[in-house]
DNA sequence: GAAATTTTTTCAAACGTTTGCATTCAATAT
DNA sequence: ATATTGAATGCAAACGTTTGAAAAAATTTC
């Protein structure tokens, strides 16, 4: 009964009484085996469960049909419409995912890719962890870059490297969406900014400030508060903003998750959305369409860069002769809720 | 300029006039190799960028130190969760998790197992899909069993198999919502309740049934409405159900998606929550919190479920000979918010 | 019936690494 | 000088599969 040791090519030749490369070629319909020995072959193959050892091959061919998906975390929703994205393009095309969360770790990044690039993954899709962007160590990745391993970077992009680039456009995205406010009238736009130093919450904040200062707003620093992505870490950021002696008449979230934060807090306080205070988030996450009010936000395609990041490692992969990197810049688009919507 | 083959234990071999084993047995600080030799080829390695083929050695040791992990989607709340759980667990164990999405869809649950199998993946954690589920083809396991790779069922589970699973106790949670409604004062509870024939689905649906039974309540059938665990599929049944001659006076939401989609609704009409009509949810997801008014709901220990999950993989996997599987439940838990809490 | 042709099968190498055993070589002991 | 030891290295096989070239077997041709 020692069933758990798969099959192999060698035990159905022995059966036969063949060699392991009649088997193979059977296996394969190879034209110049005998019709009969095919079939039985393939018969007894079939009646014994025999599955092709893809690790051999894999060492052969030096082709491992394995993609690395290295991302800072997995619980957002923005980055798991990434993931399916790059499944819908690349499952069907008989590559497998390898899934690493690095926890915003430089530590667990550079781990992480070194495996991959042992088990001979044949790309990466980066979004480069919060620590190796402050830190600005990079030497990781030379590592991928020498071993000319397609390196795709997701979103948190990195300039002194030739490599493609997936990422939104959060700069015009963030413009748009406080000249929105400014456009309904609203005054006093506070921000509630992501961690300081990341590419996300960097350009969200340009366009934030250089939309008020095309409109000549004034800029007022107490209005600019951190948050970390996520419900809680607004809480507390927009209790002190409504806090102050002149609080703000609006607040542009850094994404959904924030904006719905401080909806919370400003209904807690009896504000009234948007006649007292307009909201606005970013990412378009299914749930801001059904919050009380539904929240105004900007469209992050989040699966569409997926798709495109594919769309960038496969030119990479055909690439004839010498690649020459592409950045896709994917536009984000306003989606006007009522949460904004004062008349 | 041939920098994309990776250096293998041969090239150094030739450069240093030795044999691969030799290079080999260096690299492994092998104490029968000379000081000098050692620290030679260690650094030359370091400078060539010499990185282990794994691929070569999985073939050798019949290890993969990869794992599969088949859901029916990953855009859920939950569904990540237990990812980051497994992930926790087996990451620092070197494991390598292959993330197959399979939609929902039979066929490719079943060439998403035949893959991994073919890949020699070492362990499955497996959620089925609904077509699986509904159309009851469990063939495509039986492969999985007789190679004795260690398969693990996720929440969706299946009796006809000697398998371990982990699932979250649905039936008991759903149990305590509705008996939380009760308690509070509500007479005409509502279920918006999951696709039929899942488990997730009926057990909460049984819960809610025989809670009603339990204190004596009309079973009516006209309040038991389909959704598809996503706020979209929540608005037109609860339309429904809020049109009806006698509405209900709390709706129990499969999820809180649902619940929160049926909270847009009932806001929508200008009913109050808790007072004019109670809200419960499941999954106690990170919105959950912070929603207006909060949402009361179960907790889904996702994470827990992840770690759990991976236990039982790594029990089966040591266990000494004859191994019997583990049928782990994990309790749900009510969390008491605002949307049920009527004074 | 031998030669030529075609069909079918086998051989051997390759992918990169590890490892038990054999070998080499120098140093030490007799 | 020779045997003995010990350290350092090399050999070869193994993991499972594919594939070009060679070999063998069957068939056709004259």
């Amino acid at each position: 009964m020692n069933s758990s040791r798969p099959v192999t090519i060698k035990d159905i030749a022995r059966r036969f009484r063949c060699s392991p490369s009649t088997v193979s070629r059977a296996l394969n319909d190879h034209p110049a085996i005998n019709e009969d020995t095919r079939k039985n072959i393939q018969e007894y193959a079939r009646e014994v469960g025999y599955q092709r050892n893809e690790v051999s091959l894999s060492l052969l061919n030096k082709k491992t049909a394995s993609l690395g998906v290295v991302v800072p975390t997995i619980s957002n929703y923005y980055e798991t419409a990434v993931i399916e994205g790059l499944h819908t393009v690349l499952q069907p095309m008989g590559y497998t995912l390898n899934i690493c969360v690095t926890n915003e770790s430089y530590l667990l990044e550079k781990e992480s890719l070194s495996k991959l690039l042992s088990n001979r993954t044949e790309g990466i899709f980066l979004s480069v962890s919060q620590e190796t962007y402050d830190a600005g160590y990079y030497e990781h990745l030379e590592n991928v870059i020498q071993r000319k391993t397609p390196l795709i970077f997701i979103d948190r992009e990195y300039e002194d490297f030739e490599t493609s680039r997936a990422t939104v456009d959060d700069y015009h995205g963030a413009f748009a969406a406080v000249e929105h406010l400014v456009s309904i009238g609203y005054k006093q736009i506070a921000h509630l900014k992501g961690p300081n130093g990341l590419t996300v919450s960097e350009q969200r904040f340009k366009g934030y400030i250089n939309c008020l200062k095309k409109y000549n707003m004034p800029i007022r620093e107490e209005l600019i508060l951190n948050t970390n992505f996520n419900v809680e870490s607004a809480i507390l950021p927009t209790k002190r903003l409504l806090e102050l002696a002149s609080p703000p008449d609006a607040i542009f979230g850094v994404n959904d998750q924030v904006a719905i934060g401080a909806m919370r807090v400003a209904k807690d306080r009896g504000l009234r959305i948007p006649q007292d205070i307009g909201l606005v988030g970013f990412d378009n996450s299914p749930i801001s369409a059904y919050t009380f009010p539904s929240l105004t936000t900007v469209h992050r395609p989040g699966r569409k860069i997926g798709m495109e990041a594919s769309r960038l490692f496969l030119n990479q992969l055909n690439g004839s002769g010498d690649f020459s990197p592409e950045s896709i810049v994917l536009p984000s688009e306003l989606v006007i809720r009522e949460s904004s919507l004062r008349i």
